[in-house]
DNA sequence: ATTAATGCAAAATCTTTGCACTTTC
DNA sequence: GAAAGTGCAAAGATTTTGCATTAAT
């Protein structure tokens, strides 16, 4: 269990300060999803797999709610979205700048340190435009 | 109309023998969507924007059949399918290796050549796994 | 003639919405 | 007790499927 980031361990009472301080009340829905999402290491998940999850941990929560609940942690800056799949969306509990593995075979994610690439050069945005995010995947399949 | 590759200006039977020599029957419906597929230049599109070109051509089409030709002609490797939205599949007729740029706002793709962006240093793939594509997405959105 | 492709409508997914009910502050 | 959040079921959107019909070779 790592000790680096306060996300770390999640009591309920500091996952319940942390919902406070982004003005989203610490309603049990919200403080279960989010020691779920937030109560190991940095992982990536899907609704759906969230939604087992919780309903498999006891966590009475609607589908409806683990949407809710994952928008609302997008807002606030919890939570990264990434598309690799169009058939469903990922969520990333890493916010900072890194890149990504794909295992097309397995619909999972893996992180890549920002370092392990090097990105020398980019083209500048489009006139009017700013960069709001530059991703990289990297797919990979069963040899 | 660019004079450089084999699928500009496109006639009919030109199609049809492109559809052949991949083992795809020349029907009605596969060198209509041909045609507006890879009539003019590169271009990016989603299946119901082809959908839609489609029958405001008066090419008659069903959407089933747009979707079989999109993974026909993905199979084929007449295209490439870009996933930057995980509402819906685009498919680009570009099928070098270059990367893209989104706008956000528009939901609009555009190519960006792969000499503007360097790609120094990418990490090896996981034992056991090739890499099957490396897809860099610069996310633009108005300033 | 054989076999592939098409079209339609129905089903499957994933996600969002509307609204009455409940909970938090 | 006011406002925000939840749950349910229904609706949306995109994509796939099943199967009878049509068309290409």
């Amino acid at each position: 269990m790592s000790a680096d980031d306060s996300t770390a361990e999640a009591p309920r009472k500091m996952m319940a300060a942390r919902l406070r301080a982004a003005n989203l009340r610490a309603t049990r829905q919200r403080v279960g999803l989010a020691e779920l999402i937030f109560g190991s290491s940095h992982r990536h998940m899907t609704a759906e797999q969230l939604y087992s999850e919780a309903r498999s941990e006891g966590l009475n929560v609607s589908q409806a709610t683990v949407y809710n609940t994952l928008h609302s942690f997008l807002e606030a800056g919890f939570l990264r979205e990434i598309v690799v799949d169009p058939r469903r969306s990922y969520f990333d509990t890493n916010t900072a700048p890194h890149h990504h593995f794909y295992y097309e075979d397995e619909n999972r994610l893996e992180d890549i340190s920002p370092s392990a690439v090097r990105l020398e050069q980019l083209p500048s945005p489009p006139a009017g435009t700013r960069i709001s995010d530059v991703d990289v995947v990297i797919r990979v399949s069963k040899r």
